[in-house]
DNA sequence: GGCCAGGTGTAAA
DNA sequence: TTTACACATGGC
């Protein structure tokens, strides 16, 4: 039912191409920026990065604390995300280089240990930066899920990980893909309009279809 | 002007 | 274990 509902999203909305990003680091900075904030705000700073050729965790690391903060300051919360960058950069420098021959609950607990690191960013960079096969889940996975009638959308993070990742495919692509559409149908409906929680997931509970057509 | 965005850490009950 | 709150910019 869980794969059913996951695989009309996919059909509805195509392939996602997600997470975007030209390195490793990029990808795992970018988990951390759009904490608590719009996409096309973390995606700013992240090129305000680039434009200063700190997109990589050694340089970020050598920038100057009021450097970093004007760097980032448009994607909110500067002063937390710098010092949560600088944090995820160190690790960065000193274990992501290891991290192919680490098992995946190592490595996330690993990357949970590091401030400001918390359990969607280190599962957003377990399977976009190291292809672990985990569920993400987010308010929009959340939502979805309640909204399709499923019982135990308000678990704890954990439960509501281990559950899903029992019932979907244990592929980091797959899963990569289903993290994506739920925010691509997340976007695409109302977020508080409640006419939208009679949208097209619960269509789907009757008809089998996300959209019409 | 007010509300919210792909959260997390801390403190307090 | 749960709940409340700070963090701060940019878009609508």
């Amino acid at each position: 039912m869980i794969r059913q509902l996951f695989d009309a999203l996919m059909r509805a909305y195509g392939p996602q191409r997600w997470w975007p990003g030209d390195t490793g680091f990029e990808v795992a900075l970018g988990a951390v920026l759009v904490q608590n904030a719009a996409w096309r705000n973390a995606e700013k700073a992240l090129a305000e990065l680039r434009g200063a050729g700190a997109l990589s965790a050694p340089v970020l690391l050598s920038l100057p604390e009021t450097a970093l903060h004007a760097l980032l300051r448009s994607s909110g919360t500067f002063r937390v995300k710098s010092e949560r960058a600088r944090a995820l950069a160190a690790w960065w420098v000193e274990r992501a280089a290891f991290a192919p021959a680490v098992e995946t609950v190592e490595l996330r607990s690993e990357l949970l240990s590091i401030k400001g690191i918390g359990p969607e960013t280190a599962d957003c960079i377990v399977l976009y930066v190291f292809g672990r096969p985990v569920f993400v889940v987010d308010a929009y996975a959340r939502r979805l899920l309640g909204r399709a009638g499923v019982g135990w959308a308000d678990a704890g993070y954990e439960k509501l990980r281990a559950r899903l990742e029992e019932e979907l495919p244990e592929d980091p692509h797959w899963l990569g893909e289903a993290h994506a559409v739920c925010i691509a149908h997340g976007q695409a409906t109302c977020r508080r309009n409640p006419r939208c929680s009679e949208c097209e997931v619960r269509r789907w509970c009757v008809t089998g279809r996300v959209h019409d057509q």
